[in-house]
RNA sequence: GCCGCGUUCGUCUAGUGGCCUAGGACAUCGGGCUUUCAUCCCGAAAAUCACGGGUUCGACUCCCGUACGCGGUACCA
């Protein structure tokens, strides 16, 4: 495949969404394979929704995930500018070109007037469409109103039934009658553009051949298809990929951003990898051929084939399922050297925590984290003076735990220092024995006073982490807190 | 309402007319390992392939219809 060049159109409204990534990972995947370029443009043609960061988030968020483009606003290319608010002119100017062909026209209809208008079709059962009223301007009053400043729109001329052909690569050949396709604002009376008429005139320009989206914009399509032949453009209608849209974890309705795991500084507070999100995402819509769950990236480009060119991706709608992904970042969490994982997760925790620690606690917590914020409660005890919870405590199954644990105390100040994990376990089971207690009893009782908590990274190796002096005086914290209510901890 | 797309275990999927008494993964449950929790290993349960008609010697696979779901129906993208 020759010249291949894709695109993510993304506005900047916000935190990128999910679907953002999914989509731009076909379009990286796919220009990658093929040696093409992928492009990186910005939707900002909705000034009540424009937010003045989001952009900057946005190219962050690609960046985190590994999601490279060639061409953007930031960087520039041939095409440039790459942000469709920098590029209206252009719009206009085609804009005006379709009025000229007869293909679009100038409406004057007031927001008040369509509202109802729409308000009246619904009572009807109609279809809400626009009712072609400023069709039927003459010149003369077109002129007239231009002159009085009265604000227009400009719209585009839908022919009437005529068969309008939508050639998706994953679903086929659509049909649609025209006679159903709304006659679209195309130029807003802001002077703006509205989607349908930027995405044409910018991927006609930016020669994208790919166009990778949601399906959510079939049924806008034939829109796209009829602007592309109202501006002799019909032999460089870009081939397109509609995507299956990703559903909300119970199925009702697409991942929507109102849901905070639809964004993506989730999954980043969250402390996942991006790389295990981006395989998460492939693995709901394709399968890999081998059977594989786990693969990298570029796998995914195994979806695309050639002569003739088809995408295996699936046709439905996936859910968006956390659990699933939480198994994924986990299996790849393990599958890291503990090297680069303690890079990685001091890069999340950030500079309050000691690296030396927690590279120390990394082996004993690979294996019983699925994401990097898992870390912080299974750790906490290292960092901070554990809260004693005698309900806790009660769960322990030992009949007097303060005579026990100075039993502990007796046998750790006997202990040869530097303490070794081996020998530490041997007499401390010897100890268990000697008091005729379960071991597993026994540890746990040992668990609880030097972290206040029952579930914790293997035990002794904790109590090396935790330091010999820190170790004893929370026994005998725990002794003290006892003795206070009376010992009597087992009712 | 209208238009479009879809429908295989709870979830993600395999399956392109006979290999399917439907395979895998997550989740669930049971067992092993084990100082807790995990990891790891073994096993179980889980889909009358949405339903009804065709076509065919034969259908999860092809066709039609119905139901249900999702998407769209903006001077949002």
């Amino acid at each position: 495949m020759k010249n291949v060049r894709v695109r993510i159109a993304p506005s900047p409204t916000g935190y990128p969404h999910i679907g953002t990534i999914y989509q731009a990972m076909f379009d990286f995947v796919f220009a990658k394979k093929y040696g093409g370029k992928f492009i990186v443009r910005i939707e900002d043609t909705d000034r009540n929704r424009f937010v003045e960061k989001a952009e900057e988030i946005i190219f962050n968020s690609l960046d985190w995930f590994g999601l490279k483009s060639d061409e953007n606003p930031k960087i520039g290319g041939p095409y440039a500018p790459y942000r469709q608010s920098e590029r209206l002119d252009i719009y206009k100017k085609y804009a005006f070109e379709l009025v000229e062909k007869g293909h679009a026209y100038y409406c004057f209809c007031t927001k008040e007037r369509l509202e109802k208008m729409r308000g009246d079709q619904e009572t009807k059962k109609l279809p809400p469409m626009y009712d072609k009223t400023c069709l039927n301007l003459n010149k003369d009053q077109v002129e007239e109103n231009l002159k009085n400043n009265i604000p227009y729109v400009i719209r585009m001329k839908v022919p009437e039934n005529r068969k309008v052909v939508v050639l998706d690569t994953l679903a086929g050949e659509i049909g649609f009658n025209s006679s159903q396709i709304d006659h679209q604002v195309i130029l807003k009376s802001d002077g703006f553009p509205t989607y349908h008429l930027a995405v044409v005139v910018d991927d006609y320009l930016m020669k994208v051949t790919h166009v990778f989206r949601g399906k959510e914009w079939l049924p806008s399509t034939p829109k796209h298809i009829l602007l592309y032949e109202f501006l002799g453009w019909e032999d460089s209608i870009p081939t397109f990929i509609h995507l299956p849209v990703i559903l909300n974890a119970d199925g009702k309705g697409k991942l929507s951003k109102r849901l905070k795991t639809a964004s993506v500084d989730y999954y980043k507070n969250m402390g996942f990898l991006p790389e295990a999100i981006l395989n998460y995402l492939a693995n709901i819509v394709w399968n890999h051929p081998e059977g594989k769950e786990i693969y990298p990236l570029m796998d995914l480009g195994l979806a695309f084939h050639e002569d003739p060119f088809r995408v295996d991706v699936t046709s439905s709608g996936p859910r968006f399922d956390l659990t699933k992904l939480e198994w994924m970042n986990g299996e790849y969490l393990r599958k890291m050297d503990d090297e680069s994982l303690s890079k990685r997760l001091m890069e999340f925790l950030g500079s309050k925590y000691e690296g030396e620690v927690v590279k120390k606690l990394v082996p004993l917590t690979k294996e019983r984290i699925k994401k990097f914020a898992d870390f912080i409660p299974l750790t906490s005890f290292i960092f901070e003076e554990p809260k004693y919870d005698m309900e806790v405590l009660n769960k322990v199954k030992i009949e007097s735990p303060k005579e026990i644990l100075e039993e502990v105390i007796k046998t750790l100040d006997s202990l040869g220092k530097p303490w070794k994990v081996d020998a530490f376990e041997k007499t401390f089971r010897q100890l268990a024995e000697k008091l005729e207690i379960k071991v597993g009893d026994f540890f746990q009782l040992f668990r609880f006073a030097i972290s206040g908590k029952l579930v914790t990274p293997p035990l002794f190796e904790s109590i090396q982490i935790l330091g010999e002096k820190e170790t004893i005086d929370r026994i005998k914290k725990l002794v003290v807190i006892s003795n206070r209510i009376g010992g009597e901890t087992n009712g």
